[in-house]
DNA sequence: TTTGTCAAGCTGAAAA
DNA sequence: TTTTCAGCTTGACAAA
């Protein structure tokens, strides 16, 4: 069996049937290849060598096309592979060696197939997760803008009012206290009797 | 034909 | 040094 894997590994690889070309026209050694669950196909049609026979399909030309050479089919998992590891997954997004080897015994996966779908189930995750921040973000921000703007609003309106004890800005508190604006800094101040002015906050 | 999805490839960084 | 992960990329395949 391994001995097959590596052949037809080497034929994938060699021949350039598909996957990634290394950069440095190498590949490393403690990587094992999983390109190589599938037997070079007769026609049209893949089978799993760790699974189960997946389906050939009519539109497959390219398998036709590539008989003499090998070819490379793409895995896919069964649906109860899929939804097992979904489950997997919900319970921890990442697994120790002894989870990774018994999820795979159970699906009939090697532990090498297990790691990849973690790694691309948890990138996909993160894809999801940022684009729900992003929109998030946008909605905030967008409240933030609507916020400023309403009060740059209100401010100039405050503005456009004179400014003074006896104008309508001029709020009475209390009996002993009033809220009127600093006509000088724009800072709405209260006035308490005895003229001990207390600034409340800047509106600038 | 184009586009989206997904398994699996590689690299580089971090941790043990 | 080895292992594991994130990030990016590739190629097969299906659906539009």
């Amino acid at each position: 069996m391994e001995d097959a894997e590596e052949c037809i590994t080497g034929l994938c690889l060699g021949l350039g049937m598909g996957g990634y070309v290394p950069k440095k026209g190498k590949q490393k050694e403690n990587r094992p290849v999983l390109d190589l669950a599938f037997e070079l196909c007769p026609k049209g049609e893949a089978i799993n060598l760790n699974h189960d026979k997946v389906e050939s399909t009519d539109s497959d030309n390219s398998n036709t096309n590539n008989n003499n050479k090998g070819c490379r089919k793409k895995l896919r998992l069964s649906k109860d592979q899929s939804s097992m590891l979904e489950n997997s997954f919900k319970l921890h997004t990442t697994l120790n060696p002894v989870q990774k080897q018994a999820l795979a015994d159970q699906l009939n996966l090697k532990t090498r197939q297990v790691e990849v779908w973690f790694q691309n189930r948890r990138a996909r995750t993160k894809l999801k997760q940022t684009e729900v921040d992003r929109e998030w973000l946008k909605k905030q921000c967008q409240n933030l803008s609507d916020e400023n703007k309403r009060l740059k609003k209100e401010l100039q309106e405050l503005r456009a009012l004179k400014v003074g004890p006896s104008s309508p800005l001029c709020i009475q508190l209390s009996k002993t206290a009033t809220l009127t604006m600093c006509s000088s800094c724009d800072k709405l101040v209260k006035l308490n009797e005895g003229n001990n002015n207390i600034g409340l906050e800047g509106t600038n």
